[in-house]
DNA sequence: TGCAAAATAGCACGGTCGTTCGTAAATCTA
DNA sequence: TAGATTTACGAACGACCGTGCTATTTTGCA
């Protein structure tokens, strides 16, 4: 196939072949482990995909399980990209958790062809130890961890409670993405978007410095 | 093996040796199930567990599918038995809700060897039409019918609002068991119990009518 | 432009999978 | 207890899997 050797590398900055095709490859393999999951990953689809041999593909990840957190990883790339620099441009405290939590839902109900790799990774992986696993874990708690700081951020800021609740607010707002996930993907419950929303503003109304009898005794 | 030809099936009650066997199998397939999710269903490792030969395992499903189909509706089944009989029999209303809930959370957590079908296989299926994820829906579609149900009823009693939006609350509860069943399996995290409680307790004292005369205990 | 190095293909291996089929054994019933 | 039926086994199939090998092609650099 003609690949006008002289020009060809312009675009993409100093790619060498070998990363060119391995990036090629990564993108066909998210696809595909968005809809069949990371254990649904095949080296044979893949090179169906691709058009190339089983045995190169394989070649650019030596074993399955490196193509996993390869993947894992690129997506942990794009997850940052689409959801986590662009939110951390809005002012810090409400502004940026309400801009997270906003790009977060987008993130996992548009994407209609690919579901999000943390969520069903999570169930995927939850019984199997591991080097994937491991990898998969590292990205979502780093995740999470971003998303507290932005809550204690939100706290320091005055913009929520002093005595809110990091993690239990956390545990509220994944359940809320969670559900949607669900509701979304699994039932394709129309609404189930605008539900996610409602329910954000519902846990950050609480969360506010107006407050009611809160806690309960 | 000396089966004791007369006695033998008095104790499950006229059992043939079929459905014996059968319902030996079908246990074994729900432990499997719960660790390798649905899809991880494998007639081999099932003839293997149940000492039995695969195509002993095969004959009495006549398919994968149709023992993954089986598979869900014994967990229908004993989810009924463990969590639904139960909680009806609480007073109709708030009490109820919460019973459905506080065995809902317990069915998931508590479980240590076994996670809920219900939501591995949401995340298995969301994308593969077919007779297993029809039946799954058809299961979970239930269930959330029947928690709607709980909440109108607690509306109706006058425990909740009368403006209560059912179907935004059953998302905000089921997020909680969603986030339930990712942080205690998947994080290990502790404490997530806990705060699947404290949330259902946030939850229900928003939609709850502006009476102080509700502490809950 | 030539040559070392990297990238890809081709092939085969051992393994597991679900499924089929013919047959033997266990079980139920009359 | 005899006969009909259910139940289980064993072997084999075709397909797909991940993974090594060895060529062969392509690429990038001097």
């Amino acid at each position: 196939m003609s690949p006008k050797p002289a020009a060809g590398r312009s675009a993409a900055r100093t790619l060498l072949k070998g990363q060119q095709t391995r990036a090629v490859i990564l993108e066909a393999a998210l696809g595909q482990a968005s809809h069949m999951g990371l254990e649904g990953l095949s080296i044979g689809a893949l090179a169906e995909l691709t058009q190339m041999s089983k045995s190169g593909v394989f070649a650019h990840f030596g074993s399955r399980e490196e193509l996993q957190i390869a993947v894992i990883r690129e997506y942990h790339v794009r997850f940052e990209e689409e959801v986590f620099f662009p939110a951390v441009r809005a002012a810090r405290g409400l502004p940026r958790l309400r801009a997270l939590f906003e790009l977060w839902v987008r993130r996992v109900s548009v994407e209609l062809d690919s579901g999000c790799i943390y969520i069903s990774g999570a169930v995927e992986f939850d019984d199997r130890p591991g080097p994937v696993r491991d990898a998969l874990e590292a990205m979502v708690r780093a995740w999470q961890a971003a998303l507290e700081r932005a809550i204690s951020l939100a706290i320091e800021a005055g913009h929520l409670r002093a005595d809110t609740d990091t993690l239990q607010m956390l545990f509220e707002l994944h359940g809320l993405i969670l559900a949607l996930h669900h509701d979304a993907r699994f039932l394709r419950l129309p609404g189930a978007v605008e539900r996610a929303r409602k329910g954000f503003e519902r846990i950050v109304q609480f969360y506010l410095l107006a407050d009611p009898a809160w806690p309960p005794r």
